[in-house]
DNA sequence: TTGATTTTGTTACTTTTTTCACAAATCAGC
DNA sequence: GCTGATTTGTGAAAAAAGTAACAAAATCAA
């Protein structure tokens, strides 16, 4: 098929289906049909092959999906099949623990610049990266082929982080302060804040008991 | 209006509007139009109105939003003008992250149980609470009056977490291990997991180079 | 080789969500 | 207290997303 647009949540479930998958390759599964994915994602069958029909044919008719390839398929499709480096600005609690999380790196999202505006940390150095000051940005952006910017400063410095990661030429965002940031336009910003996820629960539980 | 079934996006979005009221709050405005927070939002004025009219009627006509009256309407419709006492499951770097962020208890989620398995953490105190043996969280939930568990688990343990968490009575889990888990029909689970963004983002970028 | 069986890919249909458009409400100025 | 300028709340229209249904492809038993 390959489409044009893609929902959102085409890309949200693809994700989950990613998930699954992987632990079903690590169960020594080898081949699974729409329908026994979607038991395990709690999705409509048609929706997976949906999904996947927005960026190719991986499927074999009558038999079903060959759980590597699938695998192979979705994160080529995603644009994960590929290292990205990174540029984290703001290392503070949340920053240094993002360092030392090696699943970034397992996951291909390599964190290869670690900038501060303290003059206290710059220098210093953290899970083997030199602290360097956000001035220096640009150069770093361009020496180490940076492509994703990382943004855990305090939410009224996301603003200034992200300035100075659009500025340097930086592709895309991650900001996990809980701040909205305004960049230009073709630059894709995602935001990361787990009480959106605490918000909704508490809704739903608050729902079904006003139900009962 | 007040209707029956909200879209999950509307509560993504309530979530979003929230994040900026606060600020705007804090900056010291007091009054914003659907269409002045729309823009701060991006997103659709007549959105922002349709998302509030599910809940009730929270503006002024020809003047707009009463910044402080809104938060609170949000927060009501939500369920979070409230404390949450909740149960952490799994007393690892995570979880121990978790356990020290205060903000947790600054927008009312109050982590008051901590479990673990492990013999060797039994017994510890992390930030101010004491490692209690998963076994006895039937016990704990009820006698601390736990209602949402928030598992922190590696991935292959989630489903036994949740487990206890459901046979101790729990009302909602957060898992923010990277599998799903499977739970009677009633009992709302939220997944955390930033490398979704990561994703999202890498997905956007890809696209916006391939479309160059 | 044929026919029965399975499961995909895709088109047609249904439902949900978003956007538009405007009457109803509010307020400031005269 | 009326007039004009705003801005909400909401029903109707449009767009998007999700589901169902089925032809096309693959496999396997006979
Ligand atoms: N700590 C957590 O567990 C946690 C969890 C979720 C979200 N967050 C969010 O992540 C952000 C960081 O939290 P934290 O606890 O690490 O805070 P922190 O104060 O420990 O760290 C912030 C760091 O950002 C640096 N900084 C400030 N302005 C900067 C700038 N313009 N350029 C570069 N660096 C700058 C500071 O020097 C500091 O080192 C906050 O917005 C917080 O709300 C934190
Ligand atoms: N470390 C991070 O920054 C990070 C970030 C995002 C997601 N995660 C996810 O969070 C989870 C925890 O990560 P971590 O780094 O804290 O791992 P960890 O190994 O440090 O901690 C896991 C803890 O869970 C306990 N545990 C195991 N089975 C249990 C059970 N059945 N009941 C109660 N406790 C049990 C273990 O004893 C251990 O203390 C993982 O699934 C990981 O993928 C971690």
């Amino acid at each position: 098929m390959k489409s044009e647009h893609i929902p959102k949540a085409t890309i949200e479930r693809l994700a989950v289906y990613l998930q699954i998958l992987g632990n079903l390759g690590r169960d020594g599964v080898n081949i699974i049909s729409s329908d026994k994915l979607a038991q395990a994602c709690k999705v409509n069958p048609s929706q997976i092959r949906k999904d996947l029909a927005y960026f190719g044919e991986f499927g074999v008719r009558g038999v079903g999906y060959y759980i590597q390839e699938l695998i192979t398929a979705i994160k080529q499709s995603l644009g994960i099949d590929r290292h990205w480096y990174c540029a984290l600005v703001g290392v503070g609690n949340l920053g240094r623990a993002l360092l030392r999380h090696n699943e970034f790196a397992r996951r291909g999202f390599i964190i290869r610049g670690a900038f501060d505006c303290d003059q206290d940390k710059i220098g210093k150095v953290e899970s083997g990266l030199e602290v360097i000051c956000s001035k220096r940005l640009k150069t770093k952006v361009r020496d180490l082929g940076l492509e994703i910017g990382i943004i855990t400063t305090p939410p009224e410095r996301a603003q200034r982080a992200a300035d100075y990661l659009v500025e340097s030429g930086i592709k895309g965002i991650i900001n996990f302060a809980p701040a909205r940031i305004a960049v230009p336009e073709p630059i894709p910003v995602e935001y990361v804040d787990y009480f959106h996820q605490f918000y909704a629960l508490a809704f739903h539980i608050t729902l079904s008991q006003h139900r009962a």
